[in-house]
DNA sequence: ATAGTAAATGTAAATATTACATTTATTTTA
DNA sequence: TAAAATAAATGTAATATTTACATTTACTAT
């Protein structure tokens, strides 16, 4: 029921447009679909959704990640809410951005090719409807802001993940080389790896070792009143 | 106009709260309005409004933050969406908190009182309607956070400020003492501050020198592609 | 002139970061 | 089965940053 009072405001769409990352192949990768209906149909858009009356923003956005990967359980965080007055020129209708990490090695391909959604690398990104595109370079901004402070590049791993692709990974973010030998004292010594006695030979003969992020030690770490930029020297940008 | 496709989704109320902090005489505090009107008539409340059709959700923010405190080029950042299906008992109605660091000197205090609002220290805040209360500790949890990787505190901080001020602020936030030497050279470091050849004398009888937060400078750094953590032990929190 | 007060300053020890080259484990090939 | 090939793994010295800690300075009030 509607009390009066609110009577004085205007009602407005609000959906959830979802900024949804991947590494795969050395290269990040953003989830784009192909629209099939009306408005914008054939363009290429995030996938998004109107939230429900009987959902949150936050359940939304994991709604249709859901429906389109097959996950559950995602890295996902709210970016900003999209609410200029002439970015739909449908409808009043504000966006809230969500952008989510996601393993590809775990997703469910079919699903994610029945929908017509695809996986392309960042810099082959076709153009996206509405404010789209700023959506994608906005979150590509936080993903790397967030990458200086906290270990969330495990995110985008699968969850057994060498040292070198765990390099890889933030030579890819932060389009920046670094020393090996460094990047491996500096990830171990914050002891949130957990080596495994098991090794990955894809890439070479000798084998590299894998590690499982510790999340329940970083947990710990951060409630002691720690939290962990990754590196010192934030150059990374 | 609204095009036929979007008839498919539900409109909601969308409105903004302003989680409004201050630093004054040695404490950090919140500017709250109690409601004249229904709904929570005679309660306490953040200061908000609806999204009017002609405005986007930070031109609100900016526009209610504008009226009650008389402030223009106010540091405000969207924290997040508050979109719980009951947030609200009395419609579905989502929230946009947007979170303002003010300097106290600058506002128009006899606007503020004229709207009845009025500045409590975080831990002597009344109750709050609705979820308004997590917004707060929300806000505070992201100011804190963001004091540890940016120079923001200056944004509470009158203009001109001396060094024992800065550090006063920073140990309120972070609720921690910090060395007085280390934390001043700590600061001069970043090489964000200006000196002034002139002293505030209100609480020594030697005085202290005023500085002023070089913006220009900061950007500079910024843009050569560098953040400033400020303190390097982040074991703020 | 002296006492009182907060501001300002310096340094040595500990820790973290950087720059840089060789050895190791394994597979493939000769 | 020895040798070649390949990426993974490791160590160290130089530099920079952080930390811990006590005295002097500038000014006002008595």
């Amino acid at each position: 029921m509607v009390k009066d009072w609110y009577k004085g405001g205007d009602k407005v769409y609000v959906a959830v447009d979802c900024i949804i990352f991947g590494f795969d192949a050395g290269v990040l990768k953003l989830l784009v679909f192909k629209r099939r209906v009306a408005p914008f149909e054939g363009r290429w858009s995030l996938i998004g959704s109107f939230v429900r009356p009987d959902e949150s923003s936050s359940e939304a956005s994991h709604r249709v990640l859901k429906e389109i990967t097959g996950l559950d359980n995602i890295y996902m965080k709210e970016l900003r809410v999209y609410s200029e007055v002439d970015r739909d020129p449908g409808a009043r209708c504000i966006s809230i951005g969500q952008y989510a990490l996601i393993r590809v090695d775990e997703h469910d391909k079919e699903l994610v090719e029945s929908h017509g959604a695809k996986w392309y690398p960042l810099n082959e990104l076709p153009n996206l409807v509405l404010d789209h595109g700023k959506m994608v370079s906005d979150a590509l901004e936080r993903l790397r802001t967030n990458a200086q402070f906290y270990p969330i590049g495990f995110e985008l791993l699968p969850q057994k993940f060498t040292i070198p692709q765990l390099q890889q990974l933030y030579e890819v973010i932060f389009q920046k080389q670094f020393d090996s030998r460094n990047f491996r004292k500096k990830l171990l010594s914050l002891e949130i790896l957990k080596k495994l006695d098991e090794k990955d030979k894809s890439s070479s003969k000798k084998g590299a070792f894998l590690f499982q992020f510790d999340s329940d030690k970083y947990k710990q770490i951060r409630k002691k009143g720690f939290s962990i930029p990754l590196f010192k020297n934030q150059d990374v940008l």
